[in-house]
DNA sequence: TGATTGACCAACT
DNA sequence: CAGTTGGCCAATC
């Protein structure tokens, strides 16, 4: 079968290890996994992670300035804010407050995964 | 089966 | 300083 991890399953392992109360960017995930020019990917990943189950907290991904970018692709365009204050983030228009203190780095955060 | 697009980013003009 | 362009991978037309 696929020994094979594709690019979607390894941003979705990424992502479920987002801890609660942070977030991270497109960029960054598609640069941990070796691909810093295929962000765009990060996101297409998330559109179809709705096909898998709600195990992947998207809401927790933003472009690299912290804004939420992705929030009209939720049901509700209030829902990704929602979640994100929910956990303790701050958000003022569509953009997370104190990002550079949010911002999770799994380049950083795990170094040996 | 080729062209286009997409929840991005950095470099270039 | 603002607008354009190239790049990556996968899905849709």
């Amino acid at each position: 079968m696929q020994g094979d991890i594709s690019f979607f399953e390894k941003v979705y392992q990424v992502v479920m290890l987002i801890p609660k109360g942070r977030a991270t960017s497109y960029g960054a995930i598609a640069q941990y996994l070796g691909a810093a020019k295929s962000a765009r990917m990060v996101g297409w990943a998330m559109n179809a992670s709705k096909m898998k189950l709600d195990k992947i907290p998207a809401h927790r991904v933003v472009n690299r300035n912290g804004i939420l970018s992705g929030k009209a692709h939720f049901g509700d365009t209030r829902f990704m804010q929602a979640a994100l204050e929910a956990e303790g983030i701050k958000v003022v228009d569509d953009k997370i407050q104190d990002w550079g203190k949010v911002f999770w780095d799994p380049a950083i955060e795990l170094n040996d995964f």
